[in-house]
DNA sequence: AAATTTAATGCAATCGGTTACATTGATCAA
DNA sequence: TTGATCAATGTAACCGATTGCATTAAATTT
């Protein structure tokens, strides 16, 4: 508790005799400080242990050098792959992230973006929480010109940059292996379908099956939040219908095993009664049990190549208004939960 | 793009012919300003488009109003819940936090405490990596007197505070669960010893086999560092012991489950033949099938307590350094795994 | 009416690095 | 020898909010 004065370059001009701006200089390497002086003042600086102040320095500057990296939950291995993408890019080009999540919630992205912007960091990365209804919170950071780049979850209107995988097309894989398999009362569990993400999985579903000519039915897709409970809600719904569906096709893996489970627990047998497929690859897809079908999202990839994207317009090397919507190729993984035919 | 340029208080000032002083008290509710007043302030405010300067603001307080929060991982319901523990009584305090993980590396962690160091965070809270070595990476904070409190994963030589739980009671509480099961071959999973939550599930383990008149046998704990290969490598040791193990505790549900799953592969009935038990009531435990028998660990609580201690101490309300450790209670959650008598 | 208290606001120094623009002394070319 | 060039360091003005200590005007007391 001995509350250490804290040191200053102050100090360390004083200690040494010579001024603040060649300490300031020799503290990170500035080529017109002799290599003498320089040793003189690192040694300096260990000895009387100074810290820089980052305050100070980030007013002079206009700068932070720390992007903020917005998410809804934190509780996914897609996210967390996320995550150390971007963390990979950012470390290298020497900028600090401040990461936020808003537990899926409208407001408290709100909250977060405003506290991001009083941050003051450079550059933002974001998916949009579940029930996000406009982008009005961006506003300031646009206003600013402070760069801002969506991953995964994205507001099509918007025209600035943003990394997708291609959710339509995944969403017709998912559904075309399922009817391969001899399925042909697919139920999609689908989320949000004001999330782009969602919504163009249900529109790749409803491909597959136009394409296999089989009917869409409505009734068959089942819109909620994918918690555990919609999803036990969503079960029994299923046991419901008849005739009985032959296969579940859910917007996460979560919820995919959820389903699986409650069905499981009524003597229904995945596979052989109904296929299931999940979507992200999250852990728990191959910790079920039959082992189940999914979709790889590219996480780690896709975060390099955001924080890449805004790394070089942060240097001036592109501009990221002008960048068009990256989609990276995201592959279907195929395991026993679906696998009716060897 | 067009960059607007950023407001002061000065430029306010100006606008409003009154002087920054004034205008700083009126932003932040300062009783001496009059209602009048404020309320111009704060409408000119909104209407050019100021934003208060953080930097300029924290320089000259010398306080940051953000706390640090280091952790190991983001990837289990525990530490997510404990982070909105965390949060709850930190955004009520008016407090911001800064989370940095380590994913369970030692020269992350302490790259991370430096990061934060510099960022000036106003007190840490912390649980260790799971090869954390030392703690001389928090020197720097003892030395400056920023508080520091650490949960579940701690240091026993640390003399500051410490949020746990009482590890050796859940261990022992689980393995006579065990053993009343009938179970008396029990295989236990351990994570590094060096870390105390993995050591006290130990002796707990060892207490109840003790206490029973079962003898202790080195070859039944397998120390691994809970990864997956790991657990699948640890799968293969249990199929391979003679005579077959009759139970299996994990120190946590992911290691317990993909060792459950690859045993069920092999034909093996739980909890009939093996019965299970995990650690942590992570999500994954109530979607394995069978529904895995875990420790309920109480994340949110604890979140709460280390940051209501955090902030009474940064209040001046109490020391933390005269606080001892909190024990916070945890509950043994019995599911089908490990149920062998009804 | 004079003295005192209270309310509202202003002045100016301060927090600690950064950097454009000198300054100094030494080296080199002519 | 003189002027030019260069390397190394110094000077001082920022960046923007905060706050102890005035100051002024209005309200209240004596």
């Amino acid at each position: 508790m001995q509350q250490t004065k804290e040191i200053t370059i102050y100090d360390l001009a004083k200690a040494l005799n010579i001024s603040p701006a060649t300490v300031s200089r020799g503290l990170k390497d500035h080529p017109a400080i002799s290599h003498a002086t320089k040793k003189r003042i690192q040694d300096m600086a260990r000895e009387m242990g100074y810290r820089s102040n980052n305050f100070a320095s980030n007013l002079r500057r206009q700068k932070t050098n720390t992007i903020g990296v917005m998410v809804h939950e934190l509780n996914s291995s897609f996210i967390t792959s996320v995550l150390s993408g971007i963390e990979k890019v950012t470390t290298a080009a020497d900028y600090d992230i401040i990461i936020a999540h808003s537990s899926e919630d409208y407001k408290k992205e709100v909250a977060n973006a405003s506290n991001l912007f009083h941050k003051r960091v450079d550059g933002l990365i974001t998916s949009l929480a579940y029930n996000t209804e406009n982008l009005d919170h961006f506003e300031p950071f646009i206003q600013k010109g402070i760069p801002l780049i969506f991953f995964d979850r994205v507001e099509p209107q918007y025209p600035g940059a943003k990394v997708v995988i291609d959710n339509m097309k995944a969403g017709y894989d998912v559904t075309s292996h399922l009817i391969q398999q001899g399925c042909k009362r697919i139920v999609h569990i689908a989320g949000s379908l004001k999330r782009n993400v969602y919504a163009d999985r249900l529109k790749g579903y409803r491909k597959a099956l136009e394409k296999n000519k089989l009917a869409f039915d409505e009734s068959m897709v089942i819109e909620n939040d994918l918690s555990e409970v919609a999803c036990v809600e969503a079960a029994k719904k299923i046991l419901q219908m008849k005739p009985r569906p032959d296969a579940v096709f859910a917007c996460n893996d979560f919820a995919a095993v959820v389903i699986m489970q409650a069905l499981t627990e009524q003597g229904i047998r995945v596979p052989q009664d109904i296929a299931f497929a999940g979507f992200n690859n999250d852990t728990i897809a191959r910790l079920s049990i039959p082992k189940l079908t999914t979709v790889n999202y590219p996480g780690i990839q896709m975060g390099e190549i955001a924080a890449s994207h805004l790394m070089s317009h942060l240097n001036g090397e592109s501009n990221i208004m002008q960048t068009s919507t990256v989609i990276i190729k995201s592959e279907l993984i195929i395991r026993d939960s679906s696998l009716r035919k060897k």
